[in-house]
Parts: C-alpha cells; structure tokens; sequence
DNA sequence: ACCTGAACACCGTTCAAGT
DNA sequence: ACCTGAACACCGTTCAAGT
C-alpha cells in the first residue's frame, strides 16, 4: 500500500481545463444555487486552490457569464404557430432558464453575456420579426428590449437563495406591506386601482409584457435624431 | 486634560439613528461607490462595531433599499408637454437616479424597494397614463413595465465601479469580441444587420424603449385568461 | 433595555515560490 | 511553462456579554 487514498476514490487527478471548471460550477449552482458557486467552492470541488481557477478563468463574473451561455444551450425552438407565438416561446424558455436560478438573471444583466448560444437565440428572435415583416433595425433594437425584459422579470421572479429567510412571510407580507405603504403614502391612484396593480399571475403578466412590447417594436419606428 | 480625543474633533457622539446610518451609506456610496457601502464600512465611519447597525436595519439590502428610496426622493416633476412627454422626463429621472451611482439599479432589481417615494412616482406614472385616456389595468401593469426596464437598462449602463479593470478595453474590446463572435457563430442575420444591433446611443435607445413600450401598452388590453 | 466586542464562517484575487 | 500555498484585504451576520 503506497498511499491512502484521499477522501474517496478519486480516478488518479481531475483534468482541470475551462470545461470542467464550467460544468462543475453548474453542478454547484443547481445543487446549492449560484451564491455558493465561488470560486473558492469550485475550487474546493475540483480538489485544488482557488488561484488554479485563474489559468482558466479571468475572475468570477466571467466564471459566471460562461455558465449562462452553456445553460442556454438548452432552448428549444418553437416550430409550431405563427412568429408572435414562436418568439413568445423563444423569450419565455430563455427567461425560465434564468428565473430557474437564483443569481443567475442578476448576473446576466450585469456582465452582459455574449456566447455563442445567446448570439444564436438573438439571431432566431430577429429573424422571427423579419418573418413578421418587421423592420429589421426595429427588430434588431425589438431584441434587446425583449430579452432585457426577460432578464429583468427573471431577476425578479427567481426563486430565493437556499438560505433564505422567512419564507413564510414572502406573499402575505409584501401584500401588507405594499397595502399600507399606499395607504400611508399619497398615492390615490395607487390606492384606487390596487386590485390592477397587484393582480394577475406573474404568467399572465409576462405574457402581456411580451405582447404590449411586440405591438410598440412593430409600431414604432427607430427615429434618426 | 481628562482624556486625549481619538481621532479628530468628534462631537461628542454620532446620535446613530436609522436616518443617520442612511445618510451615512449614502455620502460613501456618493464618493466610493455602493460596493464600498457595507455594513463594516459604514459602522466604521460610525465609529462602531458592524453589530451595532442592526438595531436599525434588518441587514445590507434592506439598507440599500432605503438608500434608494432616499435618493428617488429627488426626482423632480415636469410640468411642460402632453402626458407621454411627462411620463418620459419622469421616468428618465428615475433611470438616471438609478444609472448615477454602480449597483444601485441592480439592488433594485433584487429587492423591490416599496418605499414611499417609489410609491408616489408610481402614483404620478399611472396619473399620466390615465390623463392620456389609457385604461387604469394597463396603466398599472405599464407602470411597472416601464420602471422594470427603465431600471434594467440603468444597471446595464450603469459606470463601472471605482476599482474597475481595463478602462480602455470597454467600448472597442466588446465591439471587436461582439464582431468576432457574430462571424464565427452561425448568426447570419445578426451579421447581416450588424449595425442596426450595435447602433445607436443609449440616449437614443432609452427614447425608442419608451416610445415602443408607451405605444404597445395603450393599444394591449390586459386580457382575463 | 440597549448596545457591541469578538467570533464564525466565509469571500475574490494576487504573487512569490515551487515542480 | 504550468500550477498553487499562503497571504492580503476584505465580507455579512450572530450572540454572549457588558453597561
């Protein structure tokens, strides 16, 4: 017996390349959430110093950017009904894949992906609108205001982090919260038309978000001034 | 001489309210940043322990919350032009409250702050759109569109933070990645119409967002599926 | 009752030194 | 050349103990 094995049975030593750095980082993040995948876990994971991650990655967010693209292999397409109901499909599966984790919308609007999976997600989008007619610098600008939509209500509506606190809570007291801060504030309007404001599904409501902005990108032509 | 005073001529001692301890979070975010505006940091220009902060916050991003609340007390009302004009000068002033300072926009994002001014520039949003005939149900859900991508957009362009990397690689680094990557990517229409993506001022984009959004939530009734 | 020192359990990133 | 131990400079939050 040359040496005790360490830990359990590790197959001689972990390749260490970006890939495995990446679908490591995955396998944290949907175990535990994004907020654990530090480098630091990853590297733990891996069996080595956090520095070692450095050769692969340039800092964290980049860590974090790669891990959204490679999850945003997986949407789908949408090859049934016509181009509004196939973009709708399109932006609701990239916005679920974001809700899906907590951290990873936040993410994604701060470092400002551009792998190749969402190039080619934002490629189907504009040419679903130049299927629709639509202008194509309307369709170009129509993108981006859909999928930062998208990441925007994703970031809101994701889950909450594992640890999270008072669960319980969440709904009841927002709605309280919400409720008397309009009574205390003056917000008549607010107060008038509360039922409005708060009601619908987040469903319902990011189905209306999509067909209010693809009516307006249709509409409104991009103005030269 | 009874005792030397520590440091420079402290009066006394800071009352330590929750009004303090905002005002405080706000004048080293204002000079540092919000990275820099932690819970040590702040008690530490408090001349106290971390510990002591949690009397009057419940933790870092209820505190961040308040800050902005704080700071969206300064927007201002423009009384000239019809109701979209309004609206738009409205809503810019929130977006660029939001843009002013790194981290601020994405907080807000996290945490739906409720706070009583955000209450009253809601209140005034859903009084424009209603002045401008639109029914109150889409006014509330485009009041909340409208403030979702106004603060999406700021945490997109928000200033890097104070101790940022490669100042110069901003703006050509990630037109060149962006070019580079449309050519290896099977993104044909993305190369075809690369200058309606790319083109554009912020300025001039915030605008068509608005003008988009505006135009789509007054012609989409809210539907009851 | 109100406040807080000290501790707990973490972070990202760098760099000199090793193989 | 490639990799990494150890250090640097931080975090948020809690809680037992003090006044």
């Amino acid at each position: 017996m040359p040496e005790p094995r360490s830990r359990r049975d590790r197959p001689a030593k972990p390749p260490l390349s970006r890939q495995w750095i990446i679908d490591t980082t995955i396998g944290i993040m949907r175990r535990e959430g994004l907020g654990k995948a530090t480098m630091r876990r990853v590297a733990k994971e891996l069996d080595t110093g956090p520095a070692s991650l450095y050769v692969y990655v340039r800092n964290t967010a980049e860590l974090h950017a790669a891990v959204i693209d490679e999850l945003l292999g997986a949407v789908t397409v949408q090859e049934q009904g016509d181009w509004q109901d196939r973009l709708l499909a399109l932006v609701t599966d990239y916005r679920t894949i974001l809700a899906a984790h907590p951290g990873l919308a936040r993410s994604a609007l701060v470092i400002r992906p551009s792998g190749p999976h969402l190039l080619a997600l934002f490629d189907r989008a504009m040419g679903l609108f130049i299927e629709g007619g639509v202008d194509p610098a309307q369709a170009a600008w129509g993108v981006d205001l859909l999928l930062l939509t998208a990441t925007a209500s994703a970031a809101e509506h994701a889950e909450p982090e594992d640890g999270d606190v008072d669960a319980d809570t969440d709904a009841p007291a927002k709605c309280d919260a919400m409720a008397e801060a309009v009574r205390a504030a003056e917000a008549p309007l607010l107060a008038e038309h509360v039922d409005a404001v708060l009601g619908g599904t987040p469903q319902g409501r990011w189905t209306w978000y999509f067909r209010a902005q693809i009516a307006g990108i249709a509409a409104t032509p991009t103005s030269n001034d």
